[in-house]
DNA sequence: AGACTTCGTTGCGCCGACGTAACGTTTTTT
DNA sequence: AAAAAACGTTACGTCGGCGCAACGAAGTCT
């Protein structure tokens, strides 16, 4: 009911309109354990390292998280969490908690 | 955490993958009160008639809820619930109460 | 009855995301 | 040191959803 409203909201404030592989890769960065790379991102959402790629553009460029190349293997890049994902997973977290209450 | 888990096995099972404005248009025909016409679900959720047109035909392809003609006004269309569209958002429900217990 | 309004749909061009394939860079293997 | 492999990105064509405009069907007004 309050998801509902969120996300009727969500779309009369034009909020950042994100896919479901979007949102699933900004939820496997933040809470699945560190380190993510775009392949094991890939394998672990069943996306192709493309579609990994761009939504790691899109994400990040809503400021949502961050590319990192791997000091250690400078093939890889590590993908990290922003303040402002951190931010925005919590406000959605605490949508969904409601909307467990009313239920 | 178990939100995340149910997305990452959604894109895995390759389950309909919904657009925000798709989801969003179902939560509105399950969660408001009824009835249910084209131009009101656009000016609830900020859509063009166009797009809830065809978000209708998918979700109706889905399964998910049903097209009725109003036989008051047959211009209009009411939009119906679906016995699949009810347990659809169900399980989302209890995905949604896990994740919030979990936090 | 005829003009006008309202409802939902369809046609059109556009933009974004997708997958496959090819590429440059870096690391590993022999 | 040369060849092979691994990592992420870019190029390209395709598909789906979007908004705007136009349409047929149905109801309302005078």
């Amino acid at each position: 009911m309050l998801w509902h409203r969120v996300m009727a909201q969500s779309l009369q404030a034009d909020l950042p309109d994100l896919t479901t592989r979007q949102f699933a890769l900004l939820l496997q960065v933040y809470l699945a354990p560190p380190p993510h790379t775009v392949r094991g991102l890939a394998e672990a959402l069943n996306m192709s390292k493309p579609a990994v790629t761009r939504a790691l553009d899109r994400l990040g460029g809503l400021g949502y998280l961050r590319r990192r190349t791997d000091a250690a293997d400078r093939r890889s890049v590590l993908i990290q969490r922003t303040v402002k994902g951190s931010v925005f997973l919590r406000d959605f977290g605490d949508m969904a908690a409601e909307v467990a209450k009313e239920i």
